[in-house]
Formats: C-alpha cells, structure tokens, sequence
DNA sequence: GGACGATATTTGAAATGTCAAAGGTTTGGG
DNA sequence: CCCAAACCTTTGACATTTCAAATATCGTCC
C-alpha cells in the first residue's frame, strides 16, 4: 500500500484547503474589484477620446435611452446606483450639452423627469454599438461557455450579497 | 409591472434567450459592475460607521501594511490603480490623521515614501479583520466551490482585457 | 559644469462621489 | 382648514477621481 504517499498528498490539500478557505471570499473581491476597475478604466478612456463622454454620463443615458418617456431622478439615482445629489449634477451637465430635457410633470410638482434630447438618442446609440464592441474585444480570450457561467454564479453572489446588506435595504 | 398574461412573459423569455448570445459579454459586464458597485457600497459604509474611513484610504493602508518599510508613491499610485495626484492627497489627508508618516530618501529628494505610523498599523489591523469578515457574510449564501470557480474565472477576464487594452500598456 | 531627457511628485481644473441638511410639495389626519 | 409627516430634489461641505501641465530632481552626455 502506498498509504505514506498519499497521506501527504492529504496533508497538503488539507493545509492548502485550511489557507486559502479563509480568505478566498476575500480573494475574490479582491480579484472582482481589481478587474473591474481595469474594464471600467478602459471604457472610460475610450468613451473620452473617441466621443468625449464620460462613463457616468453614458450610464445614465443608457438608462434613460431605454425609457423613452424618461424617468424621475430618484429612479434614475436607484437605477445608476449614484446618490440623488449626484444625479443632479449629472443631468445638469447633459442637460447644458443639450443631450437630456428636463420636465415638471403637471400633477406633482416635487418630480423631476429626465429624457433624452433627439439629439441624445443618436448620441448615446453610436456610444453603446461601440461600448459592445469594445467588451466583446476585451473578453475575447474567454470561452463563451465561462462568459455565461460567470455571469450566473456572479449573480448568486449578488443574490447573496443583497441579502446580508446592514443598511436599512428592504424594497 | 403589471403580472398580466404569461403568454406575454414567455414571449419575452424567448426573444430574451435569442439575443443572450450576442450580448453575453455586456451583460456580464453590467452584472460585475452593479455587484462591485454593491459590495463596495456597503464596504465604504461599514467603514465610515465603525472607523470612520473611507475605502480608498483603507485601500492604501492595506498596500502599506504588507510592506512596513513604506511604499514610493508611484509604487502605491500602481498597487492601488489610482492616479499619481490622487495618491498625494489621500497621503496628505491620512498624514494629517497620523495614520501616515512621509519621508524623503537622502538617495533621490524626488521620493517620497509613505509609511505606516503605529497608530495606522494598529488602526488598520482592526479594520482588515473586519473587513474580511463581512466579505465572508456578504458571501455567505455561495458554495464555496463557487467562489473558487469565479476567483479562476474572473482571473482569465482580467487577463484577456490586459491583453486587449488601447492604452500604451506594455510594461 | 551645464544642458537635456528621464523620473517622481505636486498642482489645478473639472467631474464624480458620499452624506447630511434644507427646500418645496403633496397628502392625510384632526 | 391646518399642521405634521412623507416625499422628491437640491444644496453644501468634503473626499475621490481623472487628465494635463507644472515642478523638482537625477543622470548623462558633451
């Protein structure tokens, strides 16, 4: 029997299990907000050098290119995960490039829609062919099949996630 | 919205499924970047409530905590993926704390290493215990086995969009 | 030894980000 | 009707972020 052998084989994966079992959640936020950071930088640089935007701007655009009537701030600060002051100053901006329209609603005075301007509609939709294109290079090293699992397993942790929030967070 | 007909939501879930493949790398993107965005919302909060710090200054206690003999600044600008003039006023604002101590090398006066002070060891060995211990949380609900699989999988992502970055990245 | 290119950090302008407090508006009891 | 609670947005103080330009220092070449 060949019982010494594979008893440190044993050893090793126990010991091995024992440090990286700790910290792997760790380890993967690490990775996660690392790689996001590298993504988000390159989509940054090139939504500024190829159409001057900036990656805030194109989220809440985007957000709004699919909600044509246009969307209150408080749901677009929801949806862009940016606090209500923020989106303010953001669709101030757009608004002064003439991308995005303000509105008042008649029934309640407090809201304050946001749409996109014409002018915001065919800027925003050359933005988004070319920001597909730009992740598609970018992941092109990666099998389909990963892309798919990652973005499932990555939505359990978000699940998870969502779950053990210490915020007052139950919509 | 309106839970009206399922012959609707099957309609959906079909022209969903058709156009999944083509924009599977989008919407792992989005996907990566919401949950980032989450997790570090309720790092920075977490933070800010019991040690009132912020997550980019934990981030760079963390890089000098594993080096005690202090880090240049253009090596922290690199580690913690911030720009050089973000770095000088994070250190500024951590020295005014006394968390930092900088100090100029008698060899080269363009330095400036950053370096914990006793208070910032101290200060930030607390904030790193907990700070693994939420992420164990957060994480709670995903197999293990999962966590591992995407730590792998997330580290082929990274490495596929370095490869494939416009920048002037070789180094 | 003085000019020049390379290196390292700081500065300044503009945008984004958080949070808390303050402004209006609406709504619902009393 | 009126006041208080609830709602929506804005404002203000600060911190972080990027980029580009400016500073300062080093090393080298002539």
């Amino acid at each position: 029997m060949a019982e010494s052998e594979s008893a440190i084989v044993d050893l090793e994966i126990i010991v091995q299990g024992a440090q990286e079992g700790k910290k792997l959640e760790l380890r993967l936020w690490l990775r996660m907000l690392s790689t996001t950071k590298l993504i988000s930088q390159e989509i940054r640089r090139r939504l500024r050098n190829e159409f001057g935007a900036t990656l805030p701007q194109f989220d809440l655009m985007a957000q709004l290119y699919r909600e044509r009537e246009g969307l209150r701030l408080g749901e677009l600060s929801k949806r862009t995960m940016v606090t209500n002051g923020n989106v303010t100053g953001l669709v101030e901006r757009l608004e002064a490039d003439g991308l995005v329209q303000r509105v008042t609603p008649d029934g309640d005075r407090r809201v304050t829609v946001a749409k996109l301007t014409a002018k915001g509609e065919t800027s925003f939709s050359a933005m988004a062919a070319a920001h597909e294109g730009w992740l598609r290079d970018m992941m092109a090293d990666v099998d389909p099949a990963i892309v798919r699992e990652l973005w499932r397993d990555i939505g359990a942790v978000k699940s998870s996630v969502s779950n053990h929030l210490s915020g007052t967070d139950f919509d």
